[in-house]
DNA sequence: ACGTTGATTAACT
DNA sequence: GTTAATCAACGTC
């Protein structure tokens, strides 16, 4: 007998945590959107801490600034990012506010709505690819910036929540590195997944680019 | 391995 | 005000 998981949203002090804490116990949460179209759900995978500005991997780590605004409020909320002229990236704000925490939502399983993000996916090749990947996520839930800012503990009618689910067991998750940080802040084993679920994204080593003369 | 693409920001005038 | 380097990535080669 398998019990259905819990749909009653996460409340404010779930995230107003240490960064860590929240992250690790992200794992098996459901993240539900409501697009226009109809619900996509997704249950997370695999995510990456970030502890403000004290963080060199973190956008916070310069101060705060109209792009990074929404870290330094109120945990619970989603600040949404652009990055590489293309894509977007979703993380939930933690911590005391002021503390400018996040947590960036990586890789999930589609567990319902997926003909909505094969849609918006196209370049997948199969369902376990369509969220694989922070800016995949994005993309096949259909996030980008006008989500900024949401409260991710808002009731059913609201574009964007997390739900309690079912978390992970403490044994089946597994922590490493954090994806293409450089120097001191790439030391910090700060990114967690559950051990072997064809969801999570390939582990990818920091790139130095070229300078331009 | 390489090209894509544009917001952001520091470093200039 | 203007410029140029940077960037928590992906898709195609």
């Amino acid at each position: 007998m398998i019990a259905a998981p819990d749909r009653t949203p996460l409340a404010r002090e779930f995230f107003d945590r240490p960064v860590l804490d929240v992250a690790e116990d992200l794992l098996g949460r459901l993240l539900v959107r409501n697009t226009s179209e109809g619900p996509i759900e997704l249950r997370l995978t695999e995510v990456e801490a970030y502890a403000g500005e004290a963080d060199p991997g973190s956008h916070a780590y310069r101060g705060r600034t109209p792009r990074n605004d929404v870290m330094f409020g109120p945990p619970g909320h989603a600040y949404v990012y652009f990055t590489y002229g293309m894509w977007h990236c979703l993380n939930a704000v933690c911590g005391p506010e002021g503390r400018a925490s996040g947590v960036l939502l990586r890789a999930g399983e589609i567990i319902q709505g997926a003909e909505l993000a094969r849609k918006r996916r196209l370049s997948a090749r199969n369902d376990k690819e369509l969220a694989k990947g922070p800016a995949r996520l994005a993309t096949a839930l259909d996030v980008d910036r006008a989500l900024n800012g949401t409260d991710l503990c808002a009731g059913p009618d609201s574009p964007l929540r997390l739900l309690h689910g079912v978390p992970s067991r403490s044994d089946q998750v597994m922590n490493g590195p954090r994806t293409g940080v450089a120097g001191e802040g790439g030391v910090h084993p700060w990114r967690f997944w559950i051990a072997d679920d064809p969801t999570v994204s390939p582990y990818r080593p920091h790139t130095p680019r070229k300078r331009r003369t």
